[in-house]
RNA sequence: GGUCCCAUCGUCUAGUGGCCUAGGACGUCGGCCUCUCACGCCGAAAACAGGGGUUCGAGUCCCCUUGGGACCGCCA
């Protein structure tokens, strides 16, 4: 094993993101290329806004996008007493101070200075209180928080980002900031890098909204006399108005969970999300996931943000596209490229969902659904559509599409009286396969004078509900003689 | 307002000074195949934000402008 060491910290306060996967499928690849560690590590040090079910949630997500982590989940709570041990070590070696703002004066403050166009830092006014000032207030009781003493230097602090290239900030323009909050606990920024530390972190892959905190987080390791780890900041990925993509604002469109809802393929996902602001210098788009774990490299990292162009306008309407066209075509073509066996388990649990589950499809007809299935699979997008435009080969209540309707049946009155008689003509078949049913059914419409097309398209939207489909006999194979005579012979109504 | 990051087709992107008449993918449009649709195949429209430099030569390097984004919490 190397020494690679990564991990995703997410904080439970929400379903899975689009984001946040994607930061961890970036982690995990880097990890699993490199053959080092994957930790999970939950940041609920705001146990406020913390949940269970969040965390329930998003350890799901990981799972069933296929991104096994190797150690964890750890809980940033457990390890409190660190976070507050580092604290004291900083206050005691005179790198940190107590600051008695109250927080009303700060908000204050920082009103003002936004008012008179001013950068809205801290000012550091408590920095440079005496000993004995600090007693006294102490004494009065005065709640006060931690805040890092940054050095006062010249010069810049900087490091080389292995996306970015050399990043590096003024000290001089670095405000003081709150490291432990005035009820005792700890912020993110020191026990974020606590645990980096203790967990070995040697590679730091996260989104470029934490730059900033990368620049303060630095002058933690210094302070701790710690080696920092190497930073990869990521473009972020964008609403189709170019705004970061949150749960607040977006809502399920932008969770793991509605993906798979809608009748996603985990790997599917994986492989259009690490499309987003990653590529290779071949310009492949299609990776199983060996062959994704070898292509990754952080180099392929674009610098740019991308945006994710899934359809905010959608209110439930049918659209063609309820998300990013390209997801949705990537997901197609693993439908219809994967191996029918494992697409049947995918297929199976939607079924069980959808009430279109039979026990005998896993034994005496699991033949016959996998060859249905793959029959039909070539024009559909996800999972749903099997149960949503597949649903006649599996059942006898399926609905007739409008269109077709009008189209195919409607237009040629005289298919009413032809399609009962050639119900009678098939009922009369002994045996029941495609070369067959063709020569019969042409047969048929040459006895009739009519065009097979009217005869064929009539009997699709008869038989399957759909204006579209596969080829005419496979369906009637595949949806079997009683069905499909009876089916015909209902056309009366 | 301050600081930082970024900038090639609608979207994801290739491109690291001459191979660019700017390539691919998705989407769009047209065609082939055909019983329909999809798949597949063929083809079309579609971009280097603008301006200055540097250079024999710039999408590629530098500067400015413009545009977009992020951050500026006792959230993570």
């Amino acid at each position: 094993m190397s020494d690679v060491v990564v991990r995703f910290p997410p904080s439970p306060t929400g379903y899975l993101h689009i984001g946040g996967a994607r930061t961890a499928i970036f982690n995990w690849l880097f990890a699993r290329k490199h053959g080092g560690k994957f930790i999970l590590r939950i940041e609920n040090t705001d146990t406020e806004r913390s949940t269970r079910e969040s965390v329930e949630g998003i350890l799901d997500g990981l799972r069933w996008l296929g991104l096994h982590w190797d150690e964890g989940p750890y809980f940033q709570n457990d390890f409190h007493k660190e976070h507050i041990r580092a604290a004291q070590m900083l206050l005691e070696m005179g790198l940190a101070y107590k600051c008695f703002c109250s927080k009303e004066e700060l908000d204050k403050r920082r009103q003002q200075a936004l008012h008179e166009k001013r950068s809205i830092g801290y000012d550091g006014r408590c920095r440079g209180l005496s000993q004995d000032e600090v007693k006294k207030r102490e004494k009065k009781g005065i709640p006060y928080v931690i805040r890092f003493k940054v050095p006062e230097r010249e010069g810049k602090i900087g490091y080389d980002d292995k996306v970015l290239g050399r990043i590096e900030k003024d000290y001089s323009e670095i405000e003081d900031f709150v490291i432990v909050r005035s009820n005792g606990t700890p912020l993110y920024l020191l026990c974020n890098v606590v645990d980096d530390i203790r967990d070995g972190i040697t590679h730091i892959i996260r989104g470029q909204d934490h730059m900033a905190n990368t620049i303060r987080q630095l002058l933690l390791y210094e302070a701790l006399k710690k080696t920092p780890p190497v930073f990869a900041h990521m473009p972020l990925t964008l609403d189709p108005r170019k705004r970061k993509i949150s749960k607040r604002t977006h809502g399920e469109v932008v969770s793991v969970q509605f993906y798979r809802e809608r009748g996603f393929l985990p790997w599917a996902l994986v492989n259009f999300l690490v499309l987003l602001g990653w590529h290779t210098s071949d310009n492949r788009e299609i990776f199983s996931k060996e062959e994704l774990i070898e292509a990754f490299s952080i180099e392929g990292i674009s610098k740019a943000n991308s945006v994710f162009n899934f359809n905010p306008d959608d209110k439930e309407k049918i659209k063609k596209f309820f998300t990013d066209p390209k997801a949705l075509s990537i997901n197609a073509h693993y439908l219809r490229t994967m191996p029918v066996d494992e697409l049947y388990e995918y297929v199976k649990e939607d079924f069980i969902k959808s009430n279109l589950w039979r026990k005998e499809y896993e034994d005496e007809k699991k033949e016959w659904f996998l060859s249905t299935i793959d029959l039909i699979r070539s024009r559909f997008h996800t999972i749903k559509d099997f149960a949503r435009y597949g649903r006649a080969y599996f059942a006898d209540d399926f609905p007739i599409d409008e269109k077709a309707l009008k189209k195919n049946i409607l237009k040629h009155p005289q298919l009413k009286a032809l399609l009962p008689m050639l119900s009678d003509v098939l009922n009369g078949l002994e045996t029941w396969n495609i070369e067959l049913l063709e020569d019969i059914v042409r047969a048929f419409c040459e006895k009739e004078g009519v065009k097979p097309g009217i005869v064929i398209n009539g009997i699709r939207t008869v038989i399957t509900g759909q204006l579209k489909g596969p080829g005419i006999f496979d369906c009637m194979v595949a949806i079997g003689k009683d069905r499909v005579i009876k089916r015909l012979a209902h056309l009366a109504k």
